[in-house]
DNA sequence: GTAGAAGTTCTACAGCCCGTAGTAGACAAT
DNA sequence: ATTGTCTACTACGGGCTGTAGAACTTCTAC
């Protein structure tokens, strides 16, 4: 579902369907993903003549970072999971953790 | 659902439906729902007499950590990801991954 | 040793989300 | 006015989840 994000910059909808025409699926598929997306507001879109664009509301490693927050709220211990986790990266993420860390203050 | 992991140690199904009789659910309730999460891995079960007993396989900590690194999964530049979602936490938290990420060579 | 209690497995149903799509209605161009 | 393009509404099957009943097994008590 999230191929949408592969294409950026805003995009009407019968763009989407000739881009991932591939798939053989049809425009109003197109359409019903494009609208659900917007629903839960992953997209937002504006008319354009007859009809819509829609634009990312954020990029795909925005709305990463919020899954994975999503998932962090599930801990009751907050902190003891982000340790769990910092333990579970590779090393070269470790090293991409660290340096997003020391960038902020 | 995972308010399974609440209690803590070994539980039989019964010491479940007790635990939780709160929630005014039918005892088979809480045996199918360990029954469920057994079968997606998050509980191991051993007989204990008549009955089962189910434990943990991770800690909720555990669980978390993985549902994040899913999350991370669907990242095409993991790093970037990782960067945003560092941006993300609060400062807080930001300490206690700092302190993870020392402590871990 | 047979009845009842306690436990388990199997099966089920409703609700929600997702992938997929058709139909009907609006508007534009010819 | 007819045809093409776009949209909104509706739908259906599949999977996961919450909830639970029915039926079978097994232990226990008399």
């Amino acid at each position: 579902m999230d191929v949408v994000w592969d294409a950026d910059g805003p995009l009407t909808a019968r763009q989407v369907a000739d881009a991932l025409d591939s798939r053989g699926l049809a425009y109003t598929t197109w359409l019903t993903v494009l609208s659900r997306l917007e629903g839960k507001g992953l997209l937002r879109r504006e008319r354009t003549g007859r009809a819509h664009s829609y634009l990312a509301v954020g990029s795909r490693e925005d709305h990463i970072a919020v899954l994975m927050q999503q998932a962090l709220g599930q801990a009751d211990d907050r902190q003891a999971a982000l340790q769990h986790f910092a333990r579970s990266v590779s090393p070269d993420e470790a090293d991409a953790l660290r340096r997003a860390l020391e960038g902020r203050g």
